[in-house]
DNA sequence: GTCTATAGCAAGATAGAC
DNA sequence: GTCTATCTTGCTATAGAC
């Protein structure tokens, strides 16, 4: 607060904040071994520290997984909106969006997968909180999806949800000497586009 | 063995074998709670023992896991074969064949949405045979996708993996009150048919 | 901020009586 | 077949020294 001497982006004292190593240690074992295989004794020791010691910078285990949560969302939101800076199309602008969302997902997307895939299984005020940010991330698509020329009888709302499934489950068959997240967006669009436009 | 006089479908006393019992409870808590977070004395309690006594039907937590699969691959993959027994053209096979795959997944389908969700972690031979079941089943529906009429450019590998993403991520927003399972495969197949055919 | 030490508890699995 | 009792291990979280 009266730091007038301070670096920028530097709230605190900076050789003491070790909070972003913790975050990607969790990130990593929840994505690895499941939010319940992970110990709080793990994901400390990959951050350089003890189990009691993670507990300066996360009341819970669980805050670890929401902490994990907004960072992924945020994320994963911050590449789409970015790639949507670009095209113009709606076609283009789906598939760019979509080629950020897998990217984000598959290349090294510790936080992303977390997000498609642990949630907190009581209905606490964190559960709910989550899933607001996930409905609002996922806007974006609607968006998206409601710009594109088709059909006066398509259902948009199982398109946009096709294509959720279609994007996330990508993490159970996505190998890194194979297609590119960029390929597997145009290949996804591609299929859908089929006799629409040239 | 020498079983002269015992009843069909009866390989042993009639009266004791309650693996049928520990196996439904078994799959509705690996689905409610997920496989780490279930324990052995609820599983056993709902099976209406102790979970002491669950160890004379199965050796192990993941044995109960290997065989919750086993059976969720047998029954949908019945389903789809049942399914497959009527329609005779492509786009109607195909239908037919999600539906049954949606309905044997949305509808108390405990154990199929086991088998989406809980694999073994650790590199195992029970982790490789359920792989290899899975894909089996995958296989029914490279069939009935290579039946397709679709454009010469169409990647119909891209086709399958994004139907079954779009299928299995429908657990996600499924709800009950909302489309059968026969709706969202008649919307799913809508969409990918557009322009092909009448 | 990070440590050690430990409280307090729940888990998977086993042994042996019945 | 199912029970009770228990072994052993691992977990989250806390307390207090440094």
């Amino acid at each position: 607060m009266t730091a007038s001497t301070a670096t920028l982006a530097e709230t605190a004292k900076p050789r003491d904040n070790k909070r972003p190593q913790v975050l990607d240690s969790a990130a990593r074992y929840f994505r690895e071994q499941g939010y319940a295989a992970s110990s709080m004794r793990d994901i400390a020791a990959a951050a350089g520290m003890k189990a009691g010691s993670m507990y300066y910078y996360f009341a819970s285990k669980e805050e670890l997984l929401v902490a994990v949560h907004e960072e992924g969302i945020r994320r994963i939101t911050k590449a789409v909106n970015a790639a949507l800076a670009g095209p113009a199309g709606p076609w283009e602008r789906l598939e760019a969006a979509m080629s950020a969302h897998l990217a984000s997902l598959l290349d090294g997307g510790d936080y992303a997968q977390v997000v498609t895939r642990e949630l907190p299984r009581d209905d606490g005020p964190a559960r709910r909180r989550l899933i607001g940010m996930r409905d609002d991330y996922e806007t974006i698509f609607r968006g998206l999806v409601d710009a594109l020329p088709l059909p006066p009888e398509t259902s948009r709302r199982h398109l946009r949800l096709m294509l959720f499934g279609a994007m996330n489950w990508t993490q159970h068959w996505y190998r890194p000497a194979g297609d590119t997240p960029e390929a597997i967006a145009r290949a996804f669009v591609s299929v859908l586009r089929k006799g629409d436009q040239p």
